[in-house]
RNA sequence: UCCUCUUUAGCUCAGUUGGUUAGAGCACCUGACUGUUAAUCAGGGGGUCCUUGGUUCAAGUCCAAGAAGGGGAGCCA
């Protein structure tokens, strides 16, 4: 019995990216296609390492044949032989097979994913095997390096990451739904004498959810190492049934000690140009593939309909200053454009103090300035308890970065760091200190101005990626009525 | 949750005014072919027309309810 497992193996992306062929080498990789004749048939090959697929070339006799019978596209395969410049056009090097072995068939009548395009929503219906396409492949490759770009640039920059917990008993910060966590036998509640559920009973004490944020806590570690992110799952139990909202979803989350709103505007728009400049510099053949993919998806559509090509889209993104306007700017903008005065908008602007809708946000980022916009200072009413008041009593120092065809990509503020304004905040809007006593501490001893934002992860992609649903971009997506796999 | 569209072969879709045995391309199987690029050419197999109920001599087609999915809105990241 030959043993596969030691023969000396280099990846595709390798194996294409070497100086000079004509070596020995052993690929193990799945089978995209099979295209056979006679005396010679070729197998597209792809471990995933890159979009590119090795093309093996087999000569074919009797004994080699009944293995190629054998393959189908989804097989996976050991490929052994020698790499040699392309007698064939479309590829540099292609590998001249002396010997395959196969780790595992695929039957072809069962095996869902052909040589062909598939819908977007037939791939999510089997998103077990949906790595396996060119574009998900391509997707995950980005997500990646998207995930190693955004911890890269806050290590770089002096920022610490820390863990928030996923359970909470905190049902503060009111950004949604959340989902409950319990042990409790749902078919027998522990009861009250007045009749309400005993969660003294349950696992933690107390009642208990996953959580909708890490920033309360990160701003606790934020108040001792300065600057600090998170980076993890985050959990909306909201029926919302949108190509942008999805029930699990992983948020980036900076906190910074000693910074003002601006310092959060700078860092969130650094962080936002090195993530695209980092999938500009490492994902150019996946950016490639995304983009002509764009191009021939949109062809039947009218030139005006189309998008920008996805690649300068992204240098558009890194090479121009992401506008900065108040709310206050932004509603004059609105309130004399076209739309507004021809009554196109379904919601009109008529006075300060709306909120924005997000045919106002898509006017102002694609229409009015066409590049990203950060909107700064809205109305207190429309925002969170957390963020830190104006002077004019009446706008809090919040900041949202709108980007095109996303629309909100980061949601941020100033934090409010005086004790006795926060906790007339909190009275406002009905939030109940007494469990709040270990958030309202970091403004009770040795409190300091601070500042930070939410970067969606999913939407981030969604922008670099150039795709248009968020559970494109993860692998297993959780939505409403949607918890496969 | 609201508005709207869709659901026919494994996939992508066509199916006329309600009328005989429901079609195409791809995939699959068989055969041909000395280098293909989603190979090509010839032949073949493959259907709970989303579900339930209704109208009708007759329903893939019309009506009602439901389910699933897409797009948009709200909420947000």
């Amino acid at each position: 019995m030959i043993n596969y497992m030691s023969s000396k193996k280099l990846n595709i992306k390798a194996l294409l990216n070497l100086p000079q062929a004509n070596i020995e080498v052993a690929v193990d990789a799945w089978v995209r296609t099979k295209r056979q004749s006679k005396n010679v048939a070729f197998l597209a090959l792809n471990d995933g390492s890159t979009i590119h697929n090795l093309q093996a070339v087999v000569d074919v006799d009797d004994q080699i044949e009944s293995i190629l019978d054998r393959i189908h596209t989804g097989a996976s395969v050991h490929v052994e032989g020698i790499l040699i410049p392309s007698e064939g056009k479309g590829q540099s090097y292609e590998l001249k097979t002396t010997t395959i072995h196969i780790w595992g068939e695929a039957n072809p009548d069962e095996y869902p994913l052909q040589p062909k395009k598939h819908s977007l929503e037939f791939l999510r219906e089997i998103a077990h095997l949906r790595f396996r396409s060119n574009l998900f492949g391509a997707v995950t490759r980005i997500r990646h390096a998207m995930i190693f770009a955004i911890h890269n640039y806050f290590n770089q920059n002096g920022f610490y990451n820390v863990h928030t917990p996923i359970i909470t008993a905190s049902d503060a910060e009111g950004a949604g739904e959340m989902f409950q966590v319990t042990t409790l036998d749902l078919n027998n509640l522990p009861k009250t004498e007045d009749g309400s559920i005993d969660y003294s009973k349950d696992f933690f004490g107390k009642s208990a959810n996953l959580t909708v944020s890490g920033q309360l806590e990160a701003e606790l570690a934020a108040m001792a190492l300065s600057k600090v992110y998170t980076f993890g799952p985050t959990f909306r139990a909201e029926n919302s049934n949108t190509s942008r909202h999805l029930a699990e979803f992983w948020m980036i989350e900076p906190e910074v000690a000693f910074a003002d709103i601006n310092d959060d505007m700078d860092l969130a728009e650094g962080l936002l140009k090195y993530c695209v400049q980092y999938a500009l510099d490492h994902c150019n053949d996946d950016l490639q593939f995304l983009s002509e993919r764009i191009i021939a998806e949109e062809k039947s559509l009218p030139e005006k309909d189309r998008s920008m090509e996805l690649i300068e889209k992204l240098k558009m993104v890194v090479d121009n200053d992401f506008v900065r306007i108040t709310y206050t700017e932004a509603i004059d903008i609105l309130k004399n454009s076209n739309p507004n005065k021809k009554k196109k908008f379904n919601y009109i602007i008529e006075a300060w103090g709306a909120d924005l809708q997000s045919e106002h946000e898509r006017y102002l980022v694609e229409k009015h300035f066409q590049k990203p916009v950060i909107l700064t200072d809205y109305p207190k009413e429309i925002k969170a308890f957390y963020m830190k008041l104006n002077e004019d009593n009446q706008t809090v120092r919040a900041m949202d970065i709108l980007f095109p065809g996303i629309g909100e990509i980061v949601g941020g503020s100033q934090r409010e760091e005086d004790y006795e304004k926060l906790v007339g905040r909190m009275r406002e809007m009905h939030i109940p200190e007494k469990e709040m006593s270990w958030y309202l501490d970091t403004r009770k001893f040795g409190s300091a101005p601070h500042a930070g934002f939410g970067l969606g992860f999913e939407r981030l992609l969604l922008f670099v990626t150039g795709m248009g649903n968020v559970r494109d971009v993860i692998a297993f997506p959780r939505t409403p009525k949607n918890c496969e796999f």
